[in-house]
DNA sequence: GTACTTATTTCTATATTGTAGAATTAATTG
DNA sequence: CAATTAATTCTACAATATAGAAATAAGTAC
């Protein structure tokens, strides 16, 4: 594809956002706080691996055993083709969005 | 899926905006400009079709033979649905990208 | 020390979309 | 009437979205 979709979209940039705390659960839940919206597991881990592949993010595993159990949190970091797609969007939406009005204002 | 995909927001937005004008080649001429890049006749014409299958736009077919040749246009116009797609885009835009400056000057 | 709870990721399958371009339609021009 | 032009329709394959069950591993409570 052209452009990031849009669950690429959020989940890179909720990576982006989210720095040192970038891990799946964590960026699972800030798009669920954003958008208000369920967001099922595999509808963030999906994308997220498919970034990966492409190159868009990296990954370390953390060191396991922290406070709690369960697998180790796997971290993600912006690559610098992650941060061109991101900025590849921002100008899309910059060239559609941005001359207009916000749309409640407009009748139709 | 939640949100408008990529091509089907370009789409939407598209007919909205060429208003009396909307009709796909033009649509796609408009897609094409703004985003300065290749964009096939199909990847506009199907997200049309499902867009109005799903109810967010509806269309006639124009008095043939205008011009010159070829099958007559099919114009689109948004319904109250299919604005309300765009405005919940819009809204997912400025939750997510809102309090962003341009990203190009941040350091990474 | 076994069973339960909790935090997290990995895996996998199906449905839905994306993307490309050939085929079709029909009027105008030479 | 053959060629050109403007437009849409069709269709097929690739890629992505989306859901949720399974796996992993530590802590807690008896």
């Amino acid at each position: 594809m052209k452009y990031l979709s849009r669950p690429e979209e959020l989940v890179l940039l909720a990576i982006w956002k989210l720095e040192d705390a970038s891990y799946g659960v964590n960026i699972r839940k800030h798009i669920l706080e954003l958008t208000g919206k369920y967001w099922s597991i595999g509808s963030i881990y999906v994308p997220l691996d498919r970034l990966e592949n492409k190159g868009y993010v990296t990954s370390y595993l953390a060191d396991p055993t922290p406070e709690r159990g369960g697998k180790s949190k796997r971290y993600y970091t912006l690559t610098d083709e992650g941060l061109e797609e991101l900025k590849e969007i921002q100008k899309v939406y910059n060239t559609f969005w941005g001359d207009l009005p916000d749309l409640n204002p407009r009748k139709i």
